[in-house]
DNA sequence: ACATTTGATATGTAGTACATAAGTACTAGT
DNA sequence: ACTAGTACTTATGTACTACATATCAAATGT
């Protein structure tokens, strides 16, 4: 249908309510006054009036930034900027199945890119009892069932990610991981690697930066072939 | 102080507002009935009176979707889920001014993390216009000023991720930039390393994935190296 | 059959009222 | 004078009502 591609094209006149406005109000507003975590803002009758709205309009903009993380309140006490919580919020909005199609296949291209890009803090980061825990993921690995496999995987990428220190970037990979799931479970059949958990491991132990790079692409080539035939352009 | 600490170690009791519940009651509802985009919900009266609050509360956890872009309202005609608008999400909590220092290096890494792996889909889709545009922003580097640079910079690296053809990747890019320009404004000196962007492009022409990763590293290395030292741990 | 008007209806906004939690001031008792 | 306990105050949380506005649907007129 010609419609549905124009509407696709040119997304709609989105009604701008006066919550939106609000809402960009008083994001404004803490910037131009630099507030800080901790700081503590006016109360709600006072901001309803100074924007001019009703404090029910008011609220449902503020219910926002809650929702955010940026703003907590308390009774009587107020409300107090508080730091977003960026994990969080963006864990409300990756749910694979309202995501559409394109948008999945770039995320999972996302966490290929990723992993191909960890060597770099893996090496200057790893620690001995690193390799340990990695090997004895990577051994109990053999003559397991399907499903136990599955778990392994996750576990052995996850202490990678573990490895680099990095909280945010872990955080953001177990979110990722339902994707990556969802994703892999589109494909016709189980994609295993030339080069197996055990050997980055080695790879990781022995071997050199580059070393282990050519090593997770070609643990991953089974995915990438997938990308390199033209899927959704 | 040693109160300090402590409420970092243990979060506050968050006393979930009705808003809050009501929020999580609908995300249940909307994956229970595997609701898809386009389907229209019950109006606001039925689920205030199903749920048991007030049109107000409602409105307000009805508010916190919409501004993720998961439900679209117009008058009369009820509401709509929608696909929720993630990077738009992300791009409300990513204030470098608002996140906390340890955050702000994390994502500062994680963009280091992605450019070093950009190198497989790079190879894997560049044309011969993306070469020519690449080789254009950079020879207008040549005896520029400084501000003139890093806007130059930000040309180079954003051309790259174009290349990759993924679209949320780009815009994810787009999306760190200030934090990753806000981390730069902290260091000491203008950080360059040896290899430089028309390096960079001469390996994309001529060379290998492998070439190109060891070039970016060197590229990047003077950020790298300031991770090395022991930061904030 | 088509254009126009009219009416119905769901969302958007405003305003009032009251419950509740949490400071604050005041009182009483040792 | 100091502590404990009480009463008061106040800002947020929730509910309810009322009305404006946009938009779909039906009725009406040509």
């Amino acid at each position: 249908m010609a419609n549905n591609e124009l509407s696709k094209d040119l997304d709609p006149i989105e009604s701008f309510t006066m919550a939106d406005v609000v809402e960009l109000k008083l994001r404004e507003y803490i910037k131009r006054k630099s507030f800080k975590p901790g700081d503590s803002l006016p109360k709600e009758l006072e901001l309803a009036e100074a924007l001019g709205v009703s404090r029910n309009v008011l609220r449902e903009a503020l219910s926002r930034l809650r929702m955010l993380g940026m703003v907590e309140t308390r009774k009587r006490r107020g409300m107090v900027l508080a730091r977003p919580d960026i994990l969080g919020t963006m864990e409300r909005v990756l749910d694979p199945l309202i995501i559409d199609k394109d948008t999945l296949q770039d995320i999972f291209e996302l966490r290929l890119v990723l992993e191909m890009g960890l060597a770099e803090l893996l090496f200057s980061r790893k620690t001995e009892q690193d390799i340990k825990d990695l090997e004895a993921i990577a051994k109990k690995e053999n003559g397991a069932d399907k499903t136990f496999r599955i778990k392994n995987e996750i576990a052995f990428h996850g202490k990678l990610y573990e490895i680099t220190g990095n909280d945010t970037l872990k955080r953001f990979q177990i979110m990722l991981l339902p994707i990556f799931g969802y994703v892999v479970t589109l494909e016709d059949q189980p994609t295993r690697g030339k080069v197996t958990h055990q050997d980055l491991v080695e790879i990781l132990k022995t071997g050199t930066k580059e070393d282990f790079r050519i090593g997770m692409f070609e643990h991953l080539k089974p995915h990438f072939d997938r990308l390199t035939k033209p899927s959704g352009v």
